[in-house]
DNA sequence: CACCAAGCGTTTGTATACGAAAATTTGTGC
DNA sequence: GCACAAATTTTCGTATACAAACGCTTGGTG
């Protein structure tokens, strides 16, 4: 089998499932959520979707409307704006501390984790990169070793992957992994000061690259996601 | 009446009225909470108690444990140092940026909040005293206009209402509110940078007075905390 | 032809029923 | 009297049933 199916699904297996659905942009910003629909995909009762939608509105992926279901989150302008500026605050100083922390396991880790995305990118996967490229920046703030701040990095992350299916223009330079290269240097030369200013840079490059003028709408229907 | 009833209690509700509990610190850390105990009080089914139970839990104010149920949670003195940490990342900047926005409506507010605590400290009731100076930090990350940021913050000091049950020292000097004075004073003379600076030290007094040593443990019962 | 209203089908909101796991009590043996 | 095991009770996990709200289609009217 290729998935590891669990003995027992869980809501957080529903919502983990769904949220890489999100995060490798197989699932749009708009698409609208069925309860039955997505409780059958997996199997389990609307019970446990529920609880899954719940927990992916928290997270600001889903947006649940009552009486009227749960849509794929579509971050206004505004929002895409202050999620970038959130991390913005946070990553640079974490990017710092786990300079000071990486262990050479780690950075064997990170270059491993490089490699699968350039990986993916070959393989035309630009989702799956996309994703990837993503986990990357939770993957420095897990080596910081503080779980409150890359809690909210994770969160902010997977948030800036609405953003980037609603507002990437030129997708064609997916995601420039030298970026992440520098860092994954910076770390393993324990240079604070430089993790810091790539990380900085790196974010602002990423803000910069966004069109954050129009608010295109392009739901998609839900099975084509998982078939 | 007191509290304007609504029609229908929704889990948002009672997840709110829950909060309010653990913030005054009616709830106390540890403490148990049964879903058809909680139930009963609002007069609602399990279905709407699990929901709000959920999202509490994703806020870190309780902790759900599989099959053993819900329980006000317990930060550790580690966790309880991060949330701190994060806190003096994310405030002083936010003050600062509060300063440079707020309106004379806004100080009016913040006055005229320092003066409820006032009154609360004279009426005894140090829960809602402690609750208030707590919703001071959150005002203020609303006047900054950054909702995103702002969400965090709010979680970080109900979260640090924890903290302060468990590790709280000197419960005479209760939250020396001269420090709240002092941001107002900053803002009202849209002084960002000085507001950054009484916010960081704010901070930092806040975390020099708990005592992250002994791990104490104080359940209480259910209903104390609603009659 | 456009617009609006009523009826119908679908989807969500909530309560409840039932099985399973844990906590508690009870009973027994040493 | 204490320790341990079995039975009981309580509490949670999940599915499902029913009611209410929504949206769509259909039929009518200006």
């Amino acid at each position: 089998m290729e998935t590891a199916a669990p003995a027992s699904i869980t809501s957080d297996t529903v919502a983990e499932r769904l949220a890489m659905a999100i995060l490798e942009h197989r699932l749009l910003p708009g698409t609208k959520l069925s309860e039955d629909e997505v409780g059958e995909i997996f199997g389990v009762s609307r019970t446990i979707v529920r609880a899954a939608f719940q927990s992916l509105s928290h997270d600001h992926l889903v947006d649940l409307r009552r009486n009227r279901g749960a849509f794929v989150a579509q971050p206004t302008t505004r929002e895409a704006q202050e999620v970038l500026e959130a991390r913005a605050l946070l990553e640079p100083r974490t990017a710092r501390s786990a300079a000071e922390r990486a262990t050479p396991a780690d950075i064997q880790f990170l270059t491993r984790h490089v490699e699968q995305e350039q990986e993916a990118i070959r393989a035309q996967n630009s989702g799956r990169a996309l994703y990837l490229s993503g986990q990357f920046h939770v993957e420095i703030a897990r080596i910081a070793d503080h779980d409150t701040i890359a809690g909210m990095i994770r969160q902010l992350v997977s948030r800036s992957s609405l953003v980037i299916a609603l507002y990437w223009q030129k997708r064609q330079a997916l995601c420039e992994s030298h970026a992440h290269q520098a860092l994954i240097d910076a770390l393993a030369s324990k240079n604070g000061p430089m993790a810091e200013e790539v990380m900085k840079s790196h974010l602002l490059d990423l803000l910069t690259s966004l069109d954050l003028r129009h608010q295109p709408t392009a739901p998609l229907s839900l099975k084509d996601a998982f078939f």
